[in-house]
RNA sequence: UCCGGAGUGGCUCAAUGGUAGAGCGGGUGGCUGUUAACCACUAGGUUGUAGGUUCGAAUCCUAUCUCCGGAGCCA
């Protein structure tokens, strides 16, 4: 018997005594005898305690601890049907480690600046807890999703010398005596990496300083860019549904006590298999008039324009071929017809917004040298990544892949803030 | 940046021109199966800030700060 376990696999002692060590949720108490729902990091438990079952000591507990006093319990694990998980602990002693002071928040409603303000102590709460462990596994299901593909992590830099692709807002910072950018994508550097490995991915935060105010929005941000060589932007959607599709399951393998606790409707998750409805930009202006939107050809989705397209399906939908204005200098046009460009975005259901955007990538130097010219970019910044054309250039396409949107469509929540541990905001630097 | 909304005990809210209340949390007591337990008692607020109108302002006006929701941009 191991000194103490993790409450997660207290179905696996049943009928016998041990000690767990954690933090008090919550106390119930009556007369003579009262509940102690413990969580360690892995579990949610219902402790008992009862007077005739423990040293006087021990059961004047009741009125000493406090709610996230530090513990280790002793007792036996016994099924109790009524408890999500099953079962509960016999109470046989408590070992205190530290009386916790008046904690602030409460089991009960709290406005959303004061629980960020005090994130340290909300992500204790049942709530953030699970979506902390959705969003792990998705990271963890990504990284076994392209290394069993023969994709090499290729990290990118967060320090980048020019801003990426022109448009968005980038932060600045001092290094040393010149200036630097916080990145806003790894896929530039993707895009060198493949020609070394040729099948590449990177992971980690990317920062834009847009000053946007929405449910969908953070100025840190994480994601997952895979980059592939001889990739057109059909095998691009091929993978970028086939690993979408992977998450979604693993998400509901592995994660179903946390779906539980965030009382999320699974069955929205179950129907999420391949393939994927994928339809062109015009396909897609053509429901936004049905449905009474006034868009000119030409112009980007917003918001609800997205929402509208994604209720037409229950599924996450890919609309494709864009007018070239509303999309990257990087990404390659239509040969077929040069006001396109071979970019797709995967818009999430159920109102969780554009999830991936990815695109074939323009391989032709004259043609890429055009754009930067048109969009006014600094050549000489570019030059690195010109270079890729110049010696032994093929198609290659990619993708990236929000995180905090990909776990808040899975947990069902209504703001991504909530899905990063630390979110940081137009509004929020702490803590 | 623009549009809309809100700032009242530790927290969530009520009081719409006339003595600032409730629930939760805290404290005290009660209860042997509770499920954000319940019951009783109790402490706790110069109503975001600065001006103004009024006999009288949480309430009306002006300014300002902060936050929330949405837009643009995007993952």
């Amino acid at each position: 018997m191991p000194k103490y376990i993790l409450a997660k696999y207290i179905p696996e002692y049943s009928g016998r005594e041990i000690t767990l060590k954690g933090w008090v949720y919550n106390i119930r108490k009556s007369g003579k005898i009262w509940f102690l729902i413990f969580r360690d990091g892995t579990e949610f438990v219902q402790c008992v305690v009862l007077k005739n079952e423990v040293s006087e000591a021990v059961f004047e507990m009741k009125s000493t601890l406090t709610q996230e006093s530090s513990i280790a319990v002793t007792g036996v694990v016994q099924e109790a049907p009524r408890q999500e998980t099953g079962y509960e602990i016999l109470v046989k002693n408590i070992e205190v480690y530290h009386v916790a002071e008046e904690y602030p928040i409460a089991l009960k409603e709290h406005g959303i600046e004061f629980l960020m303000d005090h994130r340290h102590l909300w992500l204790r709460s049942r709530g953030p807890y699970a979506v902390m462990k959705v969003r792990a596994e998705l990271e963890q299901a990504s990284r076994d999703f392209f290394n069993a593909r023969d994709f090499t992590l290729v990290d990118s830099p967060m320090f980048t010398p020019n801003a990426a692709e022109g448009s968005t807002t980038l932060f600045e910072t001092k290094y040393f005596d010149r200036k630097a950018y916080l990145t806003q994508s790894g896929q530039l550097y993707s895009e060198a990496a493949i020609m070394a490995l040729n099948r590449t991915y990177c992971f980690g935060p990317c920062f834009r300083a847009e000053k946007s105010k929405t449910r969908r929005h953070l100025t840190e941000f994480w994601m997952v860019e895979p980059e592939m060589a001889f990739f057109d932007i059909h095998d691009d959607m091929d993978l970028a549904e086939e690993f979408v599709e992977s998450l979604v399951k693993r998400v509901l393998g592995n994660c179903k006590r946390e779906l539980q606790m965030l009382e999320r409707d699974t069955a929205k998750l179950e129907g999420i298999t391949r393939p994927f409805p994928r339809i062109t930009y015009d396909e897609a202006l053509e429901i936004l008039h049905r449905k009474g939107f006034e868009v000119e050809w030409g112009e980007d989705f917003g918001a609800p324009h997205e929402t509208a397209i994604s209720e037409e399906f229950d599924k996450p939908v890919m609309i494709w071929r864009w007018p070239a204005a509303t999309k990257a200098f990087y990404m390659k046009r239509d040969p077929e017809d040069e006001r396109y460009v071979l970019g797709v975005d995967m818009i999430a259901p159920e109102g969780h917004g554009e999830i991936i955007g990815g695109s074939q990538r323009e391989e032709d130097i004259d043609v890429l040298l055009r754009r930067i010219e048109t969009e006014a970019l600094s050549r000489e910044d570019f030059e690195w990544f010109l270079d890729i054309r110049r010696y032994g250039s093929v198609p290659h396409a990619g993708f990236g892949l929000g995180l905090e949107r990909t776990t808040g469509w899975m947990c069902g929540t209504r703001h991504i803030r909530e899905c990063i541990p630390w979110p940081r905001t137009m509004v929020r630097l702490k803590p």
